[in-house]
DNA sequence: AAGTGTAATTAGAATAATTCTAAATTAATT
DNA sequence: AATTAATTTAGAATTATTCTAATTACACTT
């Protein structure tokens, strides 16, 4: 479980960008996040965590994300009250959550759904950021020919 | 504070259509979110429905607006992990919480807009719910000729 | 190398919104 | 009136998250 070059880089500067230290918690849960593409709750990070750094505590599973996300690396996501979940995905999309099985996906979607809605803002309200969010079922595709 | 025969009508509608009952209290918390049209929590709620109910309770307060978002007479809303809010706007529209103040406001959007969202989706996602939710800043307008 | 200062991590307590439980009340039905 | 089912109620329980205070890690100076 470790962080390419590539990301190592974008990693380091994003911290230091905001003067803060890339440390090696700090860039295990980053790592974790990044390798399984999903939607894990801070409890879920905390148990994959362990696993390679038993010592690892709660409280800093906390923080670590807190910093993660004022940095720019991941993203977090809120369905109604459930805990919320960490996104490694930075480009422009929405989240689908399906209720039968609690899954999120990324649904991408382009620049120019985003401007549309800003458009319809009224001129003086200035978004930082938009969330749009999906709630419903996931019909099975039939297989057979 | 009280139901015009409008939507006495419609609230009792909802209601019955569910087999539930229109009673006291569900009527009087639906009233108060109707007639202040702003997102009050449940906690918000509570104090306001004493003012002219002491009696009523936390728990009362918590069922009845879980049984008036049931019957779709109100939304409920929730930016990040702060307490749920409540809506009694049903035409379809977005939100925009002010960081500044914590007030939230209403975005109309057409139908289209929503439409559009729907496309992006893989064909076998079906979304039973939207939420799009802006949070950003408001500009104050500059009232000097 | 030892000492200093600051940021980060840690364990555990505290918080707070919401849900749960079980008893009391209400209202409809026989 | 008696029976039944739904609703309300008070207070306890839950649980994700935040807070507090102590410890550790680490860069920088002496
Ligand atoms: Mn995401
Ligand atoms: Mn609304
Ligand atoms: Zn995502
Ligand atoms: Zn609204």
């Amino acid at each position: 479980m470790h962080l390419s070059p590539a990301y190592k880089t974008i990693f380091k500067n994003a911290l230091e960008k905001s003067s803060l230290k890339p440390t090696k918690q700090r860039e295990h849960i980053f790592s974790l996040i990044l390798n399984k593409k999903d939607h894990p709750t801070a409890d879920e990070i905390y148990t994959r965590s362990r696993e390679t750094m038993p010592s690892i505590s709660l409280a800093t599973i906390y923080n670590c994300l807190e910093t993660l996300v004022e940095s720019g690396l991941i993203r977090q996501v809120n369905f109604e009250r459930e805990s919320t979940r960490y996104c490694p995905n930075l480009k422009p999309h929405a989240h689908f959550l399906c209720k039968d099985t609690g899954t999120i996906y990324d649904v991408d979607l382009p620049a120019s759904v985003f401007d549309t809605l800003k458009k319809h803002l009224p001129k003086n309200f200035q978004p930082e950021q938009i969330d749009i969010n999906f709630n419903g079922s996931i019909k099975k595709i039939n297989n057979n020919s």
